[in-house]
DNA sequence: GTTATCCTCAACCATATGGTTGAGGATAGA
DNA sequence: TCTATCCTCAACCATATGGTTGAGGATAAC
């Protein structure tokens, strides 16, 4: 769960997801339209790769990337626990109320 | 967007939203549970308050910290892209499928 | 075989993280 | 007033991050 959060915690990587999401994708193009070396950007990939969010086929000399997604709906089913604190209202609220008391949720992910 | 996740990649930092969302705590009261010093925890605390997910009020010399859950549905919102690849169905279909296709999703967020 | 391409690795550097301890400011309680 | 409590701050340390460059392995192309 760090790895992930932390994976996500930087706009190379998750700009790196975003275009897997539409396909596969070797480590130079992923690294192309980044403004850094190819060796940061392949630093990058592992990040995501050991976090488990991507996963790397090696065909020749190119290392291709797809996306791993499942790490993902973990990390939003962490994020869910808190959707009932979202609502504008109880938002508001907050300001209001001391101590909040979202009855809604009692047990915590 | 980096601070939040950044934030939320620490499990004493995830412990603490959690405890919040339950109501008010003090920086101490925070605190107690984590083996660790007062000062690193303060530490953590002050994480989650520049990523915008806890505010604090210094009433005397009890410094109260509630759950600012706000940027969490921001995070989440960008996690809600990935939702159609989570899909038990299409994560067994990329395994198959090269490249994989999809076609529900069009733009990124 | 030679050369160009794709990518990793290792070394290096600057800065950030995550923890400690000790000092001390501010407040509450006696 | 004196003391205990809550908390931050500063200094310090070890390690991790995020970037660079240079070297080189493996493969593709010629």
């Amino acid at each position: 769960m760090d790895a992930v959060f932390h994976a996500l915690a930087h706009d190379a990587r998750r700009g790196m997801l975003r275009r897997l999401a539409a396909g596969e994708l070797s480590v130079g193009e992923l690294a192309a339209p980044l403004r850094m070396s190819l060796a940061a950007a392949s630093k990058h990939v592992k990040v995501l790769e050991q976090a488990g969010l991507v996963e790397r086929t090696v065909t020749g000399r190119r290392h291709v990337c797809r996306l791993r997604p499942r790490p993902l709906s973990d990390a939003t089913a962490w994020l869910r626990f808190y959707e009932g604190f979202w609502d504008a209202r109880l938002d508001a609220l907050q300001h209001v109320l001391d101590p909040p008391h979202p009855s809604v949720h009692e047990e915590a992910p």
